[in-house]
DNA sequence: GTCTATATCTCGATAGAC
DNA sequence: GTCTATCGAGATATAGAC
């Protein structure tokens, strides 16, 4: 209220923007320069001033686009979720396939070590209820379990697997094995998470795929 | 040397040492609330003066027991790895037995949220190489890979094991089943871990056991 | 929209009294 | 062996200049 400015605001709006990097640029680069601190140093670890310095800017000016510690780290992981959610294999598509999506993921993350280092650094600190990414581990977790169900579920729909399968425990122990060779994988890269987690899915189509469709 | 005190010393080892709580007592209380706090926060998030609040004495006394952070989370570590050590299966046992203790590991485990948390939240930010727990987490890993290899190695020598088994990917992918687990089981109480790993184990004697000892 | 400056707090570690 | 006192550094966050 009480808007009354005496003298009209000569400087209103430059027009061009002669060279602002828009903001958008610099709020890029600071995530960028978060998502690699964080994944090397945990969330816990991380300061702003950190990423402030690593993005080329002073800790105010960060807090302009991130007001909060906790405001970085949620657009920290949607980044991670925008990278990872690779080409989706398409609905309806061969027996296992979001489980051969999976070992194709692997592969995948076996040439961004980056990801993998914040994705292992953030769930390792958020298992506990309190931890400001807690409820995007939940929800991360129940996604991910909930295309290996459905998958499997399909598959059984068509005759591709079995009735009696285990579908839970089979999603579960798949996620489990990826989760763990990650972990493995980040304190020795000659670990095949690739291969070791084809040799699962091959024991799993092996044990549970219907003998038609058993390549 | 020159051990002239002027006035011989009156005061010399109190007999009895009415309430003294030696020390001992202290300490390892200190050691629980450490233990308590960094599997809860990590060890990033925990201060020392936390710990010394909940163990009832004042930062400076803790700093008498442990002089450094760092000490005190190598005390830690031991301390998980003094407790961890389970009933370790017999030497030469029944095929597959260090598969089979894995699953009774998974078992106890669930009896005691706290190692498991520790484990998992210590491992989680201890994969960069200059982390003070780096080195404990690439130990831990080579002893139980050892003893999973040496044990598949001895049932191959016994005829219970096929000769052409992937012993390294077996261990590999079991322990990462098993660290997996953990972590959903942290989120999830419901999960049920040794069920899911025994199942798994189920897999690998059918897969690789010799039909004559494949129960 | 980014800066300088500051407020308020907590960190790990040390020195010295008793 | 535990305390009080204090150090220097660094944390998050806010206020206001330009």
């Amino acid at each position: 209220m009480s808007a009354t400015t005496e003298h009209g605001r000569t400087r209103r709006r430059p027009p061009g923007r002669p060279r602002g990097q828009d903001s958008a640029i610099v709020r890029d680069q600071a995530l960028r320069t978060a998502v690699d601190l964080i994944a090397h140093q945990g969330f816990a670890a991380t300061s702003m001033a950190q990423v402030a310095e690593g993005a080329g800017i002073s800790p105010s000016g960060l807090a302009h686009h991130f007001p909060s510690k906790r405001d970085l780290l949620t657009a920290v992981l949607a980044h991670r979720d925008a990278v990872d959610s690779d080409p989706r294999p398409p609905e309806g598509s061969a027996p296992w396939a979001s489980f051969d999506h999976l070992v194709r993921v692997a592969g995948l993350n076996m040439g961004r070590r980056q990801i993998v280092l914040l994705y292992v650094t953030v769930t390792g600190e958020a298992t506990q209820a309190d931890h400001p990414a807690h409820g995007w581990m939940v929800e991360h977790f129940e996604n991910v379990m909930q295309t290996l169900r459905s998958g499997l579920i399909a598959d059984q729909a068509n005759g591709d697997v079995r009735e009696d399968a285990p579908v839970e425990s089979i999603a579960r122990e798949t996620v489990a094995l990826m989760d763990g060779l990650q972990l493995q994988w980040l304190i020795d890269p000659t670990v095949d998470m690739a291969a070791i987690l084809a040799g699962h899915v091959d024991r799993l189509k092996a044990a549970w795929g219907t003998p038609a469709t058993t390549s």
